[in-house]
DNA sequence: CATGATGTCTAGCATTGCTATGATGTCGCT
DNA sequence: AGCGACATCATAGCAATGCTAGACATCATG
């Protein structure tokens, strides 16, 4: 490959990182109803059918743009489980994390976890890093749990539910600390006869 | 009121109840991405206008489903929480039909607690059946519980999520009944020391 | 310098939500 | 009964959307 070509590719892959920040960027201001194929042309001053050369629709894009979630989930969760001391407090980081992540990037949150996707979850083709912000909530759990993915799985639910009914106005967004600790609270210890109900 | 202008009053009542009814079948069989005006007034066999002069928008539309979506709600998690015997398992019983609600009719859930909406929630002017039905969780916990309503509220987000998580293709159906199981056993019991973690 | 390929833009299509305008019939009153 | 006013509805159109075909320019190469 000639040297004129790689330079090509470099400013090919330029532009395509650019778009996706710039998709995620008009996404996190006005949100994605805003975010047309014209406006996101404008934004990265090139024309539509630029867009198509490298993206095979709108949905692609937003694709890029969950991969890229994805993978700084995934870190995010990590750091916040290495850094606790006490493993015991471990979900309780995560989890806090999870929600923090959400709420200071609600469109990027959509985009992975909302909007219809083609993303495969929980199955072979299942992106890398999702699959690991996952195992950060199952390595929450002992080792020698045989139903920490489904104590995960429950956990995630919840998180998610959470994040969503709060960023959509359904759940007031102050509670979420204290749905946060009972949440915890009650996934971490085993149950001992019902005093609630 | 003369009676032949009661009878055109019973006619509109009735066409505005049939693209209620058709918005919200046409949904559920093919997703509401599929519902655009033009399909929805050839459904109900009059011209677009006509939908403009029975509601402000398409939003409306959506908007008057979900409202006839939280009616049903409510009854079916009250019927749910009577028809339990004992009343510590009244819980596992709401939470179920909650769960069979939303699988049942994805897109009237949807229209109820996804797709964007002005509907008030955790308000003054939050429409009484919708009320009604998280009051049906609230129920579920003993009255002298100070925390009734936090409790319910992270119930009901955690259902959300798996509701919304499992219809979006993200964790796989079937672990459904598994989830639901442990999660009323851990939002019931008094915890009692880490174990699992 | 000419040529061909590569890259980019202009212009346009079909579909969307929504609406202005005009046709059609219906009602109330003399 | 007939006529004018009014309500009712459909045709036709607008702006905006995602997407694409074709024209145009640019640039490496013979």
């Amino acid at each position: 490959m000639s040297a004129i070509a790689k330079r090509r590719e470099r400013e090919r892959a330029q532009r395509h990182q650019l778009i996706i920040t710039a998709a995620r960027e008009l996404a996190e201001a006005e949100g994605w109803e805003a975010v047309t194929t014209r406006k996101l042309a404008e934004r990265v001053e090139y024309s539509q059918p630029v867009l198509y050369s490298h993206f095979n629709g709108k949905d692609a894009i937003l694709r890029a743009v969950a991969l890229e979630g994805f993978g700084e989930l995934a870190a995010r969760l990590r750091r916040a489980r290495l850094a606790t001391p006490e493993p015991p407090q471990a979900l309780h980081a995560v989890c806090r994390a999870y929600l923090e992540f959400a709420a200071e990037q609600p469109a990027l949150y959509q985009a992975m976890f909302v909007l219809p996707t083609d993303v495969k979850f929980a199955h072979a083709e299942t992106p890398p890093p999702l699959r690991a912000a996952f195992d950060e909530f199952v390595n929450c759990f002992r080792s020698d749990n045989s139903r920490r993915e489904l104590f995960a799985e429950v956990t995630w639910s919840a998180l998610h539910g959470m994040a969503v009914l709060s960023d959509s106005g359904r759940i007031p967004p102050n509670g979420q600390t204290e749905r946060l600790d009972f949440l915890v609270t009650q996934i971490a210890g085993t149950p001992s006869g019902p005093a609630t109900l």
